[in-house]
DNA sequence: TATTGTTATACTCTATAACTATA
DNA sequence: TATAGTTATAGAGTATAACAATA
C-alpha cells in the first residue's frame, strides 16, 4: 500500500467525502438493523415525528435530496408497518401529509439512541468545535450544489 | 419547508455527510459521463496510472474501501476498453498487477480536467484552509471507522 | 401551465457466500 | 491455514420517463 500514500486521489475531496460517508452510513445501518430500519427510512421517520402538522412528500424529497418517486416507496414501507400514516391535506388536495404514529415515535426514540451511539465510532475523536465546522462546511457544499 | 429548518436531522453529521457526498459524486459522474467513466472506474484508473510498478487488486480494494469482488468487475471493465491491463506478478503468482495503458493515461488526463472543473460548483466557495481541514477530518473519520 | 404524488423500468452500488490457486 | 483473485446472486440505492389529479 506504500505506493498509494499521499496520492492525489486520496487528497481529492470528492473521494474522501464518499469514503467517509460510506463508513458512517454503514455504521448507522448496522445500528438500525435491529429496529428493521435503514438510514433512508429512518430519516423519513425522524422528519415525520418532528413535524407536528405533518410533512409533505415534496418537502421530504427536498430535504433528503431524493427524487419524489423514491419518497413514495419509503413512505409506503413505513406506512405498511404503521409507523407513519398519510393524511390528505385540507388546504391542497394534491398533497398528502405524512405523520408519525405512536408506534413510529416509540421506534424513533429507540433507534435514535442506537444510531447516535454507533456513529461515535467513526466520529468519536472529533472535538465539538470540529463537528460544528464540519456541519457548516457540509451544509454549504449541499447549498452550493443545489 | 419552514418546519424543517434547524431540525435535528439536518444537524446530524452522518446525514450531512451522505447528502454532501451524493451531491459531489453526482456532479463528478456528470462530468465523467462524456468519457464513458463513472467515479469508481475513474478512481481505479487514476490509481493504476500513478503506480509505476502497478497496483494489486487487494491494494485497490483497501484504498477505495471496496470489496475485492467489486474491484474485479471494475478492472474487467477498464481492461475490456484497454485502458488498463493485468500483468502477473513475478514475486507472488497469486497477485495480478493492474497497470494503465497509454490510452488509459490519455483518458485519465482529459477526464481529470473535467472532473476537477465540475467539482468546483459544490466546493468552489471553500477557502484553501477549509479544504485542508476538511481533508484532514474526513481522513480521520475513515481511519477511525477502519 | 405547473405542481404533487404515483407507477414503472433500468441501471448502479453494496453485501455475502463460495470457490481456485497460490503462499 | 491464510491470502489474492474470481464468480454468482440478491438486495439497496439512483436516475428517468410518463401519467392522473389538482392547483
Amino acid at each position: 500500500m506504500e505506493v498509494l500514500m499521499g496520492h492525489p486521489l486520496t487528497d481529492d475531496l470528492g473521494f474522501l467525502l464518499s469514503r467517509a460517508s460510506g463508513a458512517v452510513v454503514r455504521a448507522t445501518n448496522t445500528a438500525l438493523a435491529g429496529h428493521g430500519l435503514r438510514v433512508r427510512q429512518y430519516s423519513v421517520l425522524v422528519l415525520a415525528c418532528d413535524a407536528a402538522e405533518g410533512v409533505t412528500q415534496r418537502e421530504l424529497a427536498d430535504v433528503l435530496g431524493l427524487d419524489p418517486s423514491q419518497v413514495v416507496l419509503l413512505v409506503d414501507e413505513l406506512a405498511g408497518r404503521e409507523l407513519v400514516e398519510r393524511r390528505p391535506s385540507e388546504a391542497d388536495r394534491r398533497t398528502r401529509l405524512v405523520l408519525a404514529t405512536a408506534a413510529g415515535r416509540a421506534l424513533r426514540e429507540a433507534a435514535e439512541r442506537d444510531a447516535t451511539a454507533a456513529v461515535e465510532a467513526p466520529l468519536g475523536l472529533l472535538a465539538d468545535a470540529e463537528r460544528d465546522r464540519l456541519r457548516d462546511v457540509l451544509t454549504r457544499i449541499w447549498t452550493a450544489a443545489g
